[in-house]
RNA sequence: CGGGGCGUGGCGCAGCCUGGUAGCGCGCACCGUUCGGGUCGGUGAGGUCCCCGGUUCAAAUCCGGGCGCCCCGACCA
């Protein structure tokens, strides 16, 4: 059923008020989704086959790695997340059944997927395997947002490798990145493969693949042959200006500045001749002196993962009682450890001088202060990468793949016997895809003033055949005709046969962003041609002949992309 | 969780300050018109003014409480 007179396609003019995001106003408008509460969405036909073509390009491709696809339920008892002590995650929906037995809603399935695997795997032989499934995913955001791009349900394509040993993860993740690069490029999208944090799951390695777009939430670190997450970003800093040298710290008298730009202004040295002290009380290690350049801003990803421990900012009265005055503190003359990010080069910088009121000219790391190498700061557009300098852009994370380890195997009792009959813990990885969020990246990444284009790939439908002309008339004729044989000849097409204008079948044609158009009206009937336009950039292409419309449309549509 | 904003026909909004018969544009239905860029004219349907309570002769409007939604930040396995 695709004809637009009996197709539920709600298109609106005015987008909700509150919408902000491009991908939600123009979803919205173009009547793919509708909302039913915060972070909660319903897909519409259109909508959902959008959402659709791409589940079956992840599906082919997983299953091409030897994914096995199965199902696993959306309402899990509470159990086994306790085991993991996932149920103190706050994300997570909790409830009772009217036994008061206590449930969850599933926020991934590493849970289940593994205990099933637990009570069925038994040996070394079993061993490797790859189970996923598509499922919808309860997660109680503390803020939902931009339409699609961030809900509270909404369904993902997980799926878990099982592995004997680090090699054979090694081996199962390896597969994932080439799905993954192949589905991403299948889409369409515009995308980058970089190095995540691995966060608190406490993995051995992660990748995040981002698609660029300005409604994105992460922001990813970009230089030739080089991509990252700013989370874990590394790069060489610029240079900065020194005063002429001296041969031991001086005095400077800074009163009040607390901060690195009155510091820098008082004393006329750029911010980066500066040192900024970051007190840290971490786990285990006590209180610590991180210190990066003025100009610099410590990354607390970073720090967390050079600390390999809990860490937390030192409380003001801390500082004031084992270092000096906060604002006046820097790494001269104190009895802690300093961490000093790599981002301070050589030379001579003003720090604090632990007294009120009071820096230090010519403070020089090594001879004024001891202190470990660290990489703990953010990187900035135009630091060095292979010599090239960085962009960063806004990107939203479409898929991650996630080396666990053993940390889930080990808390559920999954374990294998190997050749000697000795218990081992099986290895796993995790990896997903959110399906919506690939529709949404498609719609920012692509739309124009006048709406949605969609990759060819996912579009919702392939040709969108606008009949014009008086209802009954000629054009109408043709314009049946047309539909019938494109439909014969298995080409998705959507026809727009209802009765109104022109100019309106026109606008939602384009608002819905279908990439070929083909026009039917008095100018088809005229020079005999039907007139073909391409939906990303309005191109128009050479008119086809009604009677070798399928051929010529079956051609262009492998052309597309 | 902190800050800000908003809840009035399907969508976008006005009315609220200063209480007194609920309005506009779009959309929708019907009639006519037009038929290659949201055509034009006419007729009409459609609203618990988010909810509860209070003040008042009278509440969309004033007061109190609650709920919901959006944006920024925090958070984001």
């Amino acid at each position: 059923m695709t004809r637009l007179s009996s197709y539920l396609l709600p298109t609106e003019k005015e987008a909700p008020a509150d919408a902000e995001a491009l991908s939600h106003r123009l979803m919205v408008r173009a009547g793919l989704v509708r909302q039913v509460g915060s972070g909660l969405w319903s897909w519409l036909p259109a909508g959902w086959r959008v959402h659709q073509r791409v589940t079956a390009i992840v599906r082919e491709e997983i299953d091409a790695i030897g994914g096995q696809e199965m199902l696993m339920p959306l309402i899990q008892p509470a159990e086994a997340w306790k085991r993991t002590g996932r149920y103190a995650i706050e994300e997570l929906f909790k409830l009772r059944d009217r036994r008061e037995a206590e449930l969850v809603l599933a926020l991934t399935h590493e849970e289940l997927v593994t205990t099933h695997v637990a009570q069925v795997v038994r040996s070394y032989r079993d061993l490797p395997l790859i189970l996923y499934h598509f499922q919808v995913k309860g997660r109680d955001e503390a803020r939902p947002r931009a339409g699609v791009l961030r809900t509270r349900e909404f369904i993902m394509k997980d799926s878990y490798s099982f592995d004997r040993d680090a090699e054979g993860l090694q081996r199962s993740y390896e597969l994932h990145i080439e799905a993954y690069d192949r589905i991403f490029d299948r889409t369409g999208l515009r995308w980058y493969r970089v190095e995540s944090d691995v966060g608190l799951m406490g993995g051995t390695g992660a990748h995040e693949y981002m698609a660029p777009c300005p409604a994105g939430e992460n922001d990813v670190a970009l230089a030739p042959g080089y991509a990252a997450n700013v989370e874990v970003a590394s790069a060489q800093a610029q240079p900065v200006e020194f005063p002429a040298p001296l041969g031991a710290p001086e005095d400077a008298l800074t009163p009040g500045a607390t901060t690195i730009a009155a510091v820098a202004g008082q004393l006329g040295v750029a911010a980066g001749a500066t040192l900024k002290a970051f007190p840290v009380v971490a786990d285990g290690r006590g209180l610590l002196m991180v210190v990066v350049r003025g100009d610099h801003r410590v990354n607390e990803f970073k720090l967390g993962g050079a600390l390999g421990t809990p860490w937390r900012p030192a409380s003001a009265a801390e500082i004031e009682e084992r270092i000096g005055p906060p604002g006046f503190i820097g790494p001269v003359g104190i009895d802690l450890p300093v961490l000093l990010d790599e981002g301070v080069g050589e030379g001579q910088y003003v720090g604090g001088a632990n007294r009120p009121d009071m820096h230090l000219r010519g403070v020089q790391p090594g001879r004024d202060f001891a202190f470990e190498r660290v990489d703990v700061r953010s990187v900035e557009a135009g630091d060095l990468v292979g010599g090239m300098p960085l962009t960063i852009e806004p990107a939203i994370e479409v898929g991650n793949i996630f080396q666990l380890g053993t940390r889930y195997s080990e808390a559920l009792g999954a374990s294998f016997l190997d050749e000697q009959g000795s218990e081992q813990p099986i290895w796993m990885g995790s990896y997903g895809i959110g399906m919506a969020r690939i529709v949404a990246a498609a719609v920012e990444q692509f739309a124009d003033e006048r709406g949605i284009c969609w990759p060819a790939a996912i579009a919702p439908f392939a040709v969108h055949l606008v009949a014009v002309g008086k209802p009954g008339g000629e054009e109408r004729a043709l314009a049946e005709t047309v539909y019938a044989a494109l439909r014969e000849g298995g080409v998705d097409v959507l026809y727009d046969d209802r009765e109104a204008g022109a100019g309106e079948k026109f606008a939602d044609a384009e608002l819905l962003g279908v990439p070929l158009r083909l026009t039917v009206g008095r100018r088809a009937l005229e020079s005999g041609e039907i007139e073909v336009v391409l939906r990303r950039g309005m191109e128009a292409k050479p008119g086809i002949a009604p009677a070798d419309v399928l051929a010529q449309v079956t051609e262009l549509c492998r052309g597309l992309h």
